[in-house]
DNA sequence: GGGTCCCGCCATTTC
DNA sequence: GAAATGGCGGGACCC
């Protein structure tokens, strides 16, 4: 735009606007001017004075400019001063009144027929375009509103390449791998766990980056985190990578402290240390992080909770967010109904992850290798009580063969002919599916007949089916239920710690118990931007069982409960049977980044 | 005193 | 060179 003078660009975009707000823009124009010129022969300003005072001309001029012609009906100053929309939620609210039924429409900042300050606007839009809800166009000052549908899906783009799913499967594979593999050593185990999980973790970072379609090149992003600096830099890229926090961070629950977000973007810029300028940086970060929670609020994207960290003296409230997708409160929950808060996520990858292995094992690599212990020890004990060997003898050396994946004799090393492998492989599958039936069972389908009204679901003892039972939330479960399921009844479990308690508080269910004030609060939203509006427990899944029941308490209104699952817990890098856990402890982001990938014993 | 978030300076990018 | 964009830190406000 070939301009002449500062405020001859201005004069051509009034033009473009109402002939209502040309003619005031105008005015006001006139006067600022008139002012300005007053002042400057009566007072004789420093040069930066007088910058100042043309910029607030500028931007009051500007701003004028941005109001509709529908809410330009205030005829004074004051009055539009005071419409003029500041918080970032508020501006979101006027983006989704004025799109909310559009899809791929293309705009520019004057076609927003609401009033906002112009240096907010771009921040909601820098957010809304990390989002996956605006494009930035080709040409400047024009952008493209997708739809819900975009989002979504970019959403979901983001948590694939957070590699939950991956990394899971991996560590399951692992596990699975472990349970027909006897002579891998636990070390081992905990090793690949780990190193699959980092593994996963770098490449979410470069997956993260590619999703990112800002204006910076894609390029930059790629080759490795200390580059990834400019990239927390930018807003849109910035809220990228918050999301992905969520599923990378917090796999299970979807819930973030801002702090522990903000320490781990740093981290992951490797700029994590303790001098004055990472947590300068740091503080920064959490300054942006404050803007983009408050779009994602306005969008409904999270919710506002308080987590609890530790117990008793050692108790520590924090607010944090959780992720519950696009999908607000629906009007079930908020009538008492069962039924979990669908987010978008589900509804759009049709996801059926509240029973599944998949979702059971979308948990901390901790609680994994607390778990593959576990399976270690059960296996054992199955072996020796139950004789678990296969008749099967080596052609070549003739000593007995076990269940085993490797092609090659375990003894003499020699090749196994076709058919001994496929014997040995029909076999190590079969004992894997019962293995992984015994130890990995989800909740039964179908739901056990009960006399006191809902259906009431058996449970096993299996730390990852106490998972997928808190996970599946909202389940009644009575604790004689929960004590008494046939495979509780028939497998006494030799758990090397308390990982999940499966035993819900004793008067769970019974609405009318008097519950103390301390357990597990969990309270609908009923605003857009609630206040603390939820306390999660995120004790330690490892702590007394005490702490893992004091957790639950229903809602206020009687109508929801949320369950939410704990926080990863880092255990010492010993890879010993894990017997005690305090609960306390650093947040996860205080970790140096190794810290969940012990080094492999020597 | 810390959490929150609005304000606005000023560097960078775009035209 | 002007305007648009947006990174960033200050600081007000609230609890």
């Amino acid at each position: 735009m070939k301009t002449d003078s500062p405020h001859s660009g201005l004069r051509l975009l009034s033009e473009a606007i109402s002939p209502h707000m040309r003619e005031l823009a105008k005015k006001e124009e006139e006067q600022l001017i008139a002012e300005s010129l007053s002042r400057e022969s009566v007072i004789k300003e420093t040069p930066k004075e007088q910058v100042e005072q043309r910029n607030v001309g500028k931007r009051k001029l500007f701003e004028a400019e941005l109001m509709s012609e529908g809410s330009s009906q205030g005829s004074n100053q004051d009055e539009k001063e005071a419409s003029l929309t500041r918080s970032l939620d508020k501006i979101v609210e006027r983006f989704l009144e004025r799109f909310s039924d559009k899809e791929n429409e293309q705009f520019t900042l004057m076609d927003l027929e609401f009033t906002a300050v112009k240096r907010r606007i771009y921040d909601v839009i820098n957010v809304l375009e990390g989002v996956g809800y605006i494009q930035k166009w080709q040409k400047k000052n024009s952008y493209l509103w997708t739809s819900k549908a975009t989002m979504e899906e970019k959403i979901l783009k983001i948590r694939r390449s957070a590699n939950v799913d991956s990394q899971n499967q991996d560590l399951v594979a692992t596990i699975a791998h472990s349970i027909v593999a006897k002579d891998e050593t636990f070390d081992d185990l905990t090793s690949h766990s780990d190193n699959s999980h980092l593994e996963a973790s770098d490449s979410s970072l470069l997956n993260i980056s590619e999703l990112s379609n800002s204006s910076l090149d894609s390029s930059s992003f790629s080759s490795s985190c200390s580059k990834s600096s400019s990239m927390t830099k930018n807003l849109s890229n910035l809220t990228v990578r918050f999301i992905s926090l969520f599923f990378r961070i917090s796999p299970v629950n979807w819930t973030l402290t801002l702090d522990e977000a903000a320490e781990r973007l740093v981290a992951d810029s490797g700029e994590l240390d303790l001098t004055a300028a990472s947590k300068s940086r740091i503080a920064s970060i959490k300054r942006r992080l404050y803007d983009i929670t408050n779009v994602f609020l306005a969008l409904g994207l999270i919710e506002k909770v308080q987590v609890t960290y530790g117990a008793g003296v050692h108790l520590q409230r924090k607010s944090a967010y959780h992720w519950i997708g696009a999908t607000s409160v629906s009007s079930a929950d908020k009538t008492g109904s069962n039924s979990t808060s669908k987010t978008v996520l589900e509804d759009v990858t049709h996801l059926q992850q509240k029973n599944s292995i998949d979702r059971q094992c979308q948990t901390s690599p901790s609680l994994l290798r607390s778990l593959i212990a576990d399976i270690h020890a059960e296996l054992d004990e199955a072996r020796a009580h139950d004789s678990i060997s296969l008749s099967l003898n080596c052609p070549t050396c003739l000593n007995q063969l076990h269940r085993q994946m490797p092609a090659l004799c375990p003894h003499c090393r020699s090749h196994l002919p076709a058919a001994t492998n496929a014997a040995l492989s029909e076999s190590s599958n079969s004992l894997l599916s019962t293995k992984q039936k015994l130890l990995f069972s989800p909740l039964p389908s179908s739901p056990i007949a009960s006399s006191d009204g809902p259906c009431r679901r058996q449970l096993t003892s299996t730390p990852l089916a106490g998972v997928s039972k808190i996970a599946s939330n909202f389940c009644k479960l009575s604790s004689a239920t929960l004590s008494s399921g046939t495979f509780a009844a028939n497998r006494k479990r030799k758990s090397s710690a308390p990982v999940f308690s499966t035993r819900m508080p004793p008067n769970f269910n019974n609405p009318n118990a008097a519950i103390p004030r301390s357990s597990f609060m969990s309270t609908l939203v009923t605003n857009k931007k609630p206040l603390a509006s939820k306390t999660l427990n995120f004790a330690s899944p490892i702590a007394p069982n005490h702490e893992i029941n004091r957790q639950r308490k229903p809602s206020r209104n009687g109508a929801n409960v949320h369950f939410l699952l704990p926080m990863e817990v880092h255990l010492p890098s010993s890879p010993k049977r894990i017997k005690d856990d305090s609960g306390l402890g650093p947040s996860p982001s205080l970790l140096p980044p190794n810290a969940l990938n012990p080094a492999k014993p020597t």
